[in-house]
DNA sequence: TCTGGTTTCGATAACGTTCTCGCTACTATT
DNA sequence: AATAGTAGCGAGAACGTTATCGAAACCAGA
């Protein structure tokens, strides 16, 4: 129950004026004189006036006000994705409302559904893993609702994506353990869904075999550190163990390094291990973790670019965007052994 | 320029009744028939109906929006905070709106300024700490929005603050670090001008003080595990080496574990080390680290209450909220050389 | 059959803004 | 001096919804 603000009959009122003339006055120059546009921009300013949202968006039909709909934000991938699309979109003045879909399939159609479609003028959507089901996302498709995807992208709703390139990275992942002597070489996959799981699966696989090396097992599980070492428990418990380990995201491995660690394993001198992301807790962990980082705050910037270029453009084309990564070489897939001298 | 959306006037028109029927079968059941209210419903359903939170906003004035402003969402503490009240606001029906100030007092200003008033109902602010003049938030209390300051609150503004309890658990840390025989103890301090770094403060001088004890430094700077850094590094250039680190937050607590760690002193046996968050880094980190945790989720969650119930009842009176906070012992603050023997 | 009280619904005005039209008054042209 | 053109402004409709008021329809009681 706030206060009366003033509004622009208020100031219509007080100037003597019509409310079309202050509202003209309000955003263009033209059809209004320099002096009254200054009086009417002056006693907007001393009677502290602010735009009703509500009302220019009844009659102009759009918010300038964007969805952000992700799986969780306490990670940081996807903090700075999203640190990147807020930046973006205040740049170019739009707001951004932010909706938390904890992975959960559930959560995600209710909120998608939910939204009032007149509430904004967009959205921008990371799905969760469970999602199979995306008539939630082909219903807005359908009713010409601007949308663009980012990082988890389903491949079955005709829109723009924003993706890094996952196939690239995970094939300069392998190459690099292969490069630092490692030829055992096992996989800690995503949920078999996503697609970048495909992707970074196939980058692996595809270099492996061009190396002519047999995998030494792919594991499918979440993106937990507890999953990693649930992962890397069962892999050392099989008949043949991987002396690497290349990880979907950098959380699997850390829980991996520490398993190693606990169970006396030297990491990079017996197992090496990579992951993906660059974490920043991949500098902090010892050894620290060789990656493939990621571009996320470009990924934020460019997907929130691409839909307001949807927004403000219906005819504006698909765009299929994948962005570089880049490997990061640390201490977890170095063998020190070399420098150690007459060891082994 | 998406495609017209079907209004309440449309299914007016198929069913052939007046659109105030159909805007009272849509909320409540009194004043209309229970089968027209179901053909409504089910016509509504049927044509795809949504409403047009513009139109409501602009009648009843109410958008069922909040805004939360805060510094970053790149860390875990406000990552966990946001997850907290973006989960209570979706139960409540609330949306919410991000804005990012990027600890950069200009942003905030600016974001707050222009924050048009009717667009939200409320506002949930945690400040930067630069901010040393608060006339941004002074203007929407004396404009009747409702505003809930959580973890970097202001003195001088008189609204509702939700905080974890600051002082005590510096009481906590420093009762724990003298009780495992740190006795040279020095503190990283926040920025100065933060309510937060003053109580922590308060508690590592008054636990001192009980304990009759010196204190061995203190050094204002960020909250970054860089500025964790440096200051170990001036603290241990000085006269008087401290024998236990007592840091404002785990970031920077890690900063001081990895210039340790580098220099070859022995983290807990040598001198002990403890944070404040609970971070999940601070167990992968090794030693894994000693550390206060914060009730972030419930501080999100307990914020976005105190803020709908004022945007509920502009009579409901000012909260001053302070949670608990909890020691977690972990090996930083751990003196290994009683098991170790006599190696000392 | 009439009266009084419900129930159920429709007309219409609001909310704050923009947009379309048209009117006035001024300037320039001949 | 008459006309055409234009700059500047006002009146009113529209956006989609809710709220207020009143009218019809129904029911019960006498």
């Amino acid at each position: 129950m706030t206060k009366r603000l003033t509004t622009i009959k208020d100031i219509a009122k007080a100037l003597g004026i019509s409310v079309a003339t202050v509202s003209r006055a309000m955003r263009d120059t033209y059809d209004v004189s320099a002096e009254t546009r200054k009086l009417v921009l002056d006693t907007a300013a001393k009677m502290n006036y602010r735009p009703n949202f509500n009302a220019t968006g009844l009659v102009k039909s759009g918010t300038h006000k964007i969805a952000v709909i992700i799986p969780a934000i306490t990670n940081y991938y996807f903090s700075t994705v999203i640190t990147g699309i807020q930046e973006y979109a205040l740049e170019q003045n739009y707001q951004v409302m932010l909706y938390l879909t904890n992975d959960s399939a559930y959560w995600e159609t209710k909120v998608v559904r939910e939204l009032s479609l007149s509430s904004v003028d967009g959205l921008l959507a990371c799905i969760t893993y469970e999602t199979t089901d995306f008539s939630h996302f082909e219903e807005l498709v359908e009713a010409d609702m601007p949308l663009v995807f980012f990082d988890r992208v389903p491949e079955s709703v005709k829109t723009s994506v924003v993706v890094q390139d996952d196939y690239t990275g995970a094939c300069m992942a392998t190459e690099h353990l292969i490069a630092q002597g490692y030829s055992k070489i096992a996989h800690l996959a995503g949920p078999p869904g996503l697609n970048l799981t495909q992707q970074r699966l196939r980058g692996y696989l595809d270099t492996l075999k061009k190396h002519r090396l047999e995998s030494y097992g792919v594991i499918h599980s979440g993106f937990s550190d507890e999953n990693g070492r649930q992962d890397i428990n069962t892999l050392f418990n099989g008949a043949s163990r991987p002396d690497a380990i290349f990880s979907v995201n950098d959380r699997k491995a850390f829980g991996v390094v520490l398993w190693l660690r606990e169970h006396g394993i030297l990491v990079g001198e017996e197992v090496g291990v990579i992951g993906f992301t660059n974490d920043p807790t991949s500098k902090i962990i010892s050894p620290s973790l060789s990656t493939i980082a990621e571009p996320a705050y470009q990924i934020g910037r460019k997907s929130c670019e691409v839909l307001i270029r949807h927004i403000q453009k219906q005819s504006y084309p698909i765009q299929q965007i994948s962005l570089l990564t880049e490997l990061i070489v640390r201490e977890s897939t170095q063998r020190k052994a070399v420098g150690k001298g007459a060891d082994t």
